[in-house]
RNA sequence: UGGGCUAUCGCCAAGCGGUAAGGCACAGCACUUUGACUGCUGCACUCGCUGGUUCGAAUCCAGCUAGCCCAG
């Protein structure tokens, strides 16, 4: 009896190649495509974000290439109560959310997950490059993916043991050129399609228009202020910014500058120099354990504090029982309260959380 | 109202008679499944206004206007 997985596909390539790989592979293979966001009406142009709205025509006509049953799931209400809510709230308050991490783990492998193992799945698959694998000691975890340039385990560090026992990611196995290369040997219709990027669910890119549109404010209106205590200028409300952020600040101090802190109650957003955001020690809690069972604190381990930075060395300290303190060798740029750190042990993920300062 | 000083891109700021540096900001692109960072490109046919001197002025002269400082 072949397993059964149900791939979730947004209409890229490399969702597509996903399916189709696990179709090769003997796998008893169904196309989903998760709506969370887009509106019915619109659905055009546009392609930005990893849910798009042609990713329904797209994915559909892909289905139909491969031969194999499609369905689009509706989760618009659990995308916008745990991802959009949440994401509107989190600027407010002055942290600087991962939209897709949450999305992840509510929609993609909570309310995706569970749907299909409803309609007699076996897996989930996503066009993810990263890698599912078991350690020796029992534990499921993510491993990087085989293209250093392309891997996303970091948006998938706080995925369950239980989750990841029914989750294959046959991409990260692959480089993005193999990919492109299979989706045109497959004849399928999106083998050049432009990869996705930036958040899916604010098309242009103004952050600041989204929440005020959510919610009528862009958070505690104030002023910009030095190290000191100086008052440098006005600025346009707290959830504009995050910690190390230098473009958008527009004000002309004849240096560059740079978000060193934000304080919502007084709505104060310091500036100063890059060398000012540099830090030895980062606050984690909400951990997630993933390769193991607890964190090591003798160990070296990496840390990867927010997406696209590079892996750096560091030791854990436990606070409590759901608080560590990372202490890294070299100062790393820019912890950022609300952006995830994720611990890795060679190149698989032992676990991680959300940074709190 | 007398005396002095200053007026150059959104901000700061070079220039001192030879045909407008630079920084910041901003915009676009690249990179990127988070607005981070970073890189690349662009950004005053014009120098408060009006005249004058000169082959030629933002640079010299005069007047005007505005702002600042000192005196009242």
């Amino acid at each position: 009896m072949k397993k059964k997985v149900v791939v979730g596909m947004s209409g890229g390539v490399d969702s597509s190649v996903c399916a189709w790989l696990l179709k090769e592979q003997g796998y008893d293979v169904t196309g989903a495509t998760m709506e969370i966001w887009q509106e019915d009406k619109e659905r055009a142009e546009a392609e930005g974000g990893c849910c798009g709205l042609s990713a329904v025509d797209d994915a559909r006509r892909v289905a139909e290439c491969l031969d194999i049953p499609y369905y689009v799931m509706n989760f618009r209400d659990v995308f916008k109560k745990q991802v959009i809510d949440r994401f509107v709230s989190d600027y407010l308050k002055g942290v600087t959310p991962n939209p897709c991490i949450i999305c992840n783990r509510h929609v993609k492998w909570e309310a995706f997950l569970k749907r299909s193992l409803e309609i007699g799945a076996d897996f989930i698959a996503t066009g993810h490059y990263a890698r599912v694998i078991m350690l020796p000691n029992g534990r499921y975890t993510i491993r990087k993916a085989k293209s250093t340039t392309k891997d996303q385990s970091y948006v998938l560090y706080m995925l369950t043991q239980e989750q990841l026992a029914h989750t294959l990611m046959p991409v990260g196995e692959f480089e993005k050129p193999d990919i492109r290369k299979m989706a045109e040997e497959a004849g399928l219709p999106v083998a050049h399609k432009k990869d996705s990027q930036d958040i899916c669910f604010i098309e242009d890119g103004d952050y600041a228009g989204f929440i005020r549109n959510e919610t009528g404010s862009t958070g505690t209106a104030g002023f910009f202020k030095d190290k000191s205590g100086k008052v440098l200028g006005p600025h346009s409300g707290t959830a504009g910014y995050t910690i190390g952020q230098r473009k958008g600040l527009d004000i002309a101090l004849g240096h560059r500058a740079y978000v060193c802190d934000i304080d919502v109650a007084s709505g104060v957003v310091i500036l100063g120099s890059n060398e000012d955001l540099f830090s030895t020690e980062v606050r984690v809690n909400d951990l997630n354990y993933m390769g193991e069972e607890h964190f090591d604190e003798n160990t070296v381990y990496t840390a990867k504090i927010r997406y696209s930075q590079a892996n750096v060395p560091c030791r854990v300290k436990y606070i409590d029982d759901e608080k560590i303190s990372l202490l890294f060798e070299e100062p790393v740029r820019a912890a950022t309260p609300g952006q995830s750190a994720v611990l890795y042990k060679e190149d698989w993920i032992a676990g991680g959380g959300i940074i709190v300062k």
